[in-house]
RNA sequence: GCGGAUGUGGCGGAAUGGCAGACGCAGCAGACUCAAAAUCUGCCGGUGGUGACAUCGUGCGGGUUCAAGUCCCGCCAUCCGCACCA
């Protein structure tokens, strides 16, 4: 009897071991597969099991790829700039530097405690001047080539946070961080202009392998829709009203017109007599919060007192205002076509607005409508020429007859809006920007990134729309690098998004002060092969990454445009009934203890075994006692066995290639939960044997070890020493291979029903024809056989059944 | 409102249209033990029956099929995403 498993000693050792000897080494010559965990934020809160399940599922891969031949780059990092950061310290009275360096010592000794394969010397900070010099190069790129550019404008405002918001940034009109209600401020801003690349984004997730839902969202995000902006004239003026419209075909049946309140024209539209009540309208639109307009169960507006022409049939159409419409999507007005739009016909019967339809339905008009009939279906009426066309048709041929009569043209738009890049807060890099009188913003030279953040001693936001680092006038207070005169540095910062949409590429060469990564290194190893990640990314981080790597393919810099060629989103762990793991909420499990009591091979099963990857599980900690019983059972058959010679009998060869066969294909489905139940299945029917030939043979450990390899690296490293090898499990060992043949079954018991239910079974070869398998199964059942058989099926190796009457 | 996912024992979950509940947790009984822990063995969806067995059973209602957790149609519930984008 080999001595009882000891996981603390045996994990201490192997891990000291694979220290010294590194287990993924770059030979030079095996392909590279490039598999990638979102790095973390290093937060003061440690990691919880639920961080533990993604790199758990990325390091099982990152083992198994390696066994079959790849180089396996594995890199981890750490995303240390942003605003928890800084508002950790503020509300700890640390310096975020001094914070943010604690928590990465933390959080690393606690990954390092996950066993993963990752390559330290490939450790990034996005926090490191020698990193951010490269983020903030990236910008001056940008900067140069007119995607980056400055504007005043209302922007989304964390009142808590005090700082700006991209529009990514904000949920359901709430600060995505605090979760306080956001509001809108006025303030100049750096803009990314990503909406430049809205189709290519749009069009290159066709090449993602990623889950169809993240795409749905990015999609859905950038929004593209087809349509026409068609020019209204106002009654009585030399100006007109452009909108925008997907429904150019319902031309005919724009009634009235509705305008944002912020549009431009909106006062200039008022009359003597609406003049107070448009006023009024407007001022109170500007004091509302997205969540008020967003609760309104009721459409508001006011009459301008003016009207347009509709430029197809000259009638005249009110002007309105309302919230419904949006300043900043299309042109900010809209022409209403109460019959085929739900929105513009709540707002017509409200303000008592006609009605015309244009389309007819199932071929008529409709009496008393009551709601719109929003189909592109059916043939056009009080259309004028238009008359007797299919609506479908028209639709599509609209914008280009519009453009032709001179009123208006063809016009693609996006839901997607330009980012906005600037946070009023110091812990970021600095904008590399500097403001002069005379040249307007000058990018910082080259040579003199990074523009280093600057020490500060108070580091709390102002609250003013100003970065604390607006305060600091030997910073702030610089020459032109044009003209040498006296000028301003740029104090905003960038948004934690920054460092994050380019860290990938860095991993690679991430000790190149020449350039972000060499041309040839990047090529070489990206794009990633597998991103393993959570959802909660799908339109910030990952929309980012993508334009960040269109850019630099755009500039040169890569040759590749798509970062992450395979996307896994893991579900994520959570408390009891389903409760996000919080310190508020008290139910946050930390690894620490687990890997203690249990060992990390025993946790890192769990973390597979809770349920399928991609799915949310509620956490248990009883359930990591079953996994533990069986790494302790498997141990002691195998190193029980290691010390016999047991002759192979056909049963065992039969169990080691099927069990072979089955936990590959389970792992290469991603069913990484089913793995470890095959594991405890197949080992549960191989200590049956050893029960009764007094153990199982050497090859057969052999090869149930090395499958164990990537999701118990310690334990099987262990087992493979007792076995007799000297190097590596990793090293010396590549994953095993299946007998087709060998794992064959002679015979097979399949059941056998009558009329779909099951009334007994038989033993028959696998290959048995159907008259013997009928005959076999009528003696099984006897006098329970039906004495009029109508149909019987046999499906050989599955079923039988005789229908009866 | 729109879109997506999910729904199976006390619990986590398994099941290329082919014996529902694998595997594990919890529970019960037994073995070992002075005892406990650990370990091992057995039982473990409901109802009826001492029992072999019968019967019902995968959110609800229909349908297709020799056969449905799985496919189709219509609902319900929960969770997630988007949310007046004209």
């Amino acid at each position: 009897m080999a001595a009882a498993y000891n996981h603390k000693v045996v994990e201490k050792k192997w891990r000291g071991n694979w220290e010294a000897h590194p287990i993924n080494v770059n030979d030079g010559k095996k392909p590279k597969y490039y598999c990638l965990d979102m790095f973390p934020y290093p937060s003061g809160n440690g990691l919880h099991v639920g961080h533990w399940r993604g790199y758990v599922i990325s390091d099982v891969w990152s083992r198994y790829k390696m066994m079959h031949g790849y180089y396996v780059i594995h890199p981890m990092g750490w995303d240390a700039f942003g605003l928890p950061a800084e508002n950790y310290a503020i509300k700890n009275g640390v310096h975020p530097r001094i914070s943010t360096q604690e928590n990465v010592t933390n959080i690393k000794r606690q990954i390092q405690d996950i066993s993963a394969v990752y390559d330290w010397d490939m450790e990034v900070n996005t926090t490191d001047p020698s990193f951010y010099k490269w983020t903030q190069w990236i910008f001056v790129q940008m900067f140069n080539k007119g995607l980056a550019y400055e504007k005043e404008m209302p922007i989304n405002w964390c009142p808590s946070c005090k700082t700006g918001l991209a529009n990514e940034e904000v949920v359901n009109g709430c600060c995505e961080r605090c979760h306080s209600e956001v509001t809108k401020k006025n303030l100049k801003q750096w803009m990314l202009k990503i909406t430049a690349y809205a189709d290519r984004l749009l069009e290159d997730l066709n090449k993602l392998d990623w889950p169809e839902k993240v795409k749905k969202m990015q999609s859905d995000w950038i929004g593209r829709s087809y349509g026409a902006e068609v020019d209204f004239k106002v009654e009585g003026k030399e100006k007109s009203i452009t909108v925008y419209t997907t429904r150019p075909d319902t031309l005919h049946g724009a009634t009235f017109m509705v305008l944002a309140p912020e549009h431009a024209l909106a006062k200039e539209l008022a009359t003597q007599e609406t003049q107070k009540d448009v006023e009024d309208y407007i001022y109170r639109a500007s004091t509302r919060s997205n969540i008020d307009r967003m609760q309104d169960k009721e459409k508001t507006g006011v009459f301008t007192g003016s009207y347009a022409v509709n430029p197809l049939n000259g009638k005249k159409v009110p002007i309105w205002l309302s919230d419904y419409v949006l300043a900043d999507y299309g042109t900010g007005a809209i022409m209403c076509v109460p019959a085929h739009d739900d929105r513009d016909f709540e707002f017509a019967k409200k303000f008592h607005l006609p009605i015309i339809q244009v389309i007819a339905k199932d071929g008529k008009e409709i009496e008393n409508m009551e709601v719109a009939y929003t189909e592109a279906a059916g043939t056009m009426i009080n259309s004028g020429d238009w008359n007797g066309m299919e609506s479908a048709v028209l639709k599509k041929e609209a914008p280009a007859i519009i453009e032709k009569m001179g009123v208006g043209k063809k016009k693609v738009n996006y839901k997607l809006r330009d980012w906005v890049f600037s946070r009023q807060r110091y812990w970021g890099e600095p904008i590399p920007i500097i403001h002069c009188d005379d040249c307007g913003c000058v990018a910082v030279p080259e040579d003199q990134l990074p523009v280093l953040l600057p020490d500060v001693a108070r580091y709390e936001p102002t609250g003013t729309g100003e970065s604390p680092l607006a305060a600091i006038d030997e910073w702030v207070n610089t020459t032109c690098p044009k003209c040498g005169k006296p000028a301003k540095r740029e104090t905003n910062t960038m948004p934690q998004w920054a460092g994050s949409s380019w860290y990938f590429l860095r991993y690679v060469d991430n000790k190149n002060d020449k350039q972000l990564v060499s041309p040839q290194r990047a090529n070489q190893y990206l794009p990633v092969d597998m991103y393993i990640g959570g959802v909660e990314h799908a339109v910030l981080h990952l929309l980012y990454s993508r334009f960040y790597t269109k850019f630099l393919n755009d500039i040169g810099a890569v040759d590749f445009d798509e970062p992450f060629t395979k996307l896994f989103n893991q579900g994520m762990i959570t408390g009891k009934n389903g409760v996000k793991m919080s310190k508020s909420m008290g139910n946050v499990v930390s690894p620490d203890d687990l890997i203690e009591d249990y060992g990390c091979d025993a946790l890192r099963m769990y973390e597979l075994f809770v349920g399928p990857p991609e799915m949310d599980a509620e956490w248990d900690d009883r359930g990591i006692d079953g996994v533990r019983r069986f790494l302790t059972r498997f141990y002691n058959l195998v190193s029980d066995s290691a010390e016999k010679n047991i002759v192979p009998t056909d049963e065992l060869i039969k169990i080691r290639n099927k069990m072979v066969y089955d936990i590959t294909a389970r792992i290469d489905n991603f069913s990484l939960n089913t793995v470890v139940s095959g594991f405890m299945e197949y080992t549960n029917k191989l200590l049956d044997i050893a029960k009764n030939i007094g153990g199982i043979d050497k090859d057969t450990c052999n090869v149930i070890v090395t499958l164990l390899a990537p999701f118990a690296p310690h334990m099987a490293e262990e087992l493979w020493e007792i076995l007799g090898h000297k190097k590596s499990i990793f090293i010396e060992n590549s994953w095993p291979t299946y007998d087709e043949e060998a794992m064959k079954d002679d015979t097979v018991e399949i059941a056998v029903q009558v009329n779909g239910k099951v009334k007994g079974k038989v033993t028959i070869a696998v290959d048995a024809s159907k008259d013997l398998a009928m005959e076999q199964a009528k003696a099984v059942l006897g006098d329970k056989c039906p004495n009029n058989i109508v149909k019987e099926i046999y499906v050989p190796g599955k079923i039988i059944n005789i229908v009866g009457k």
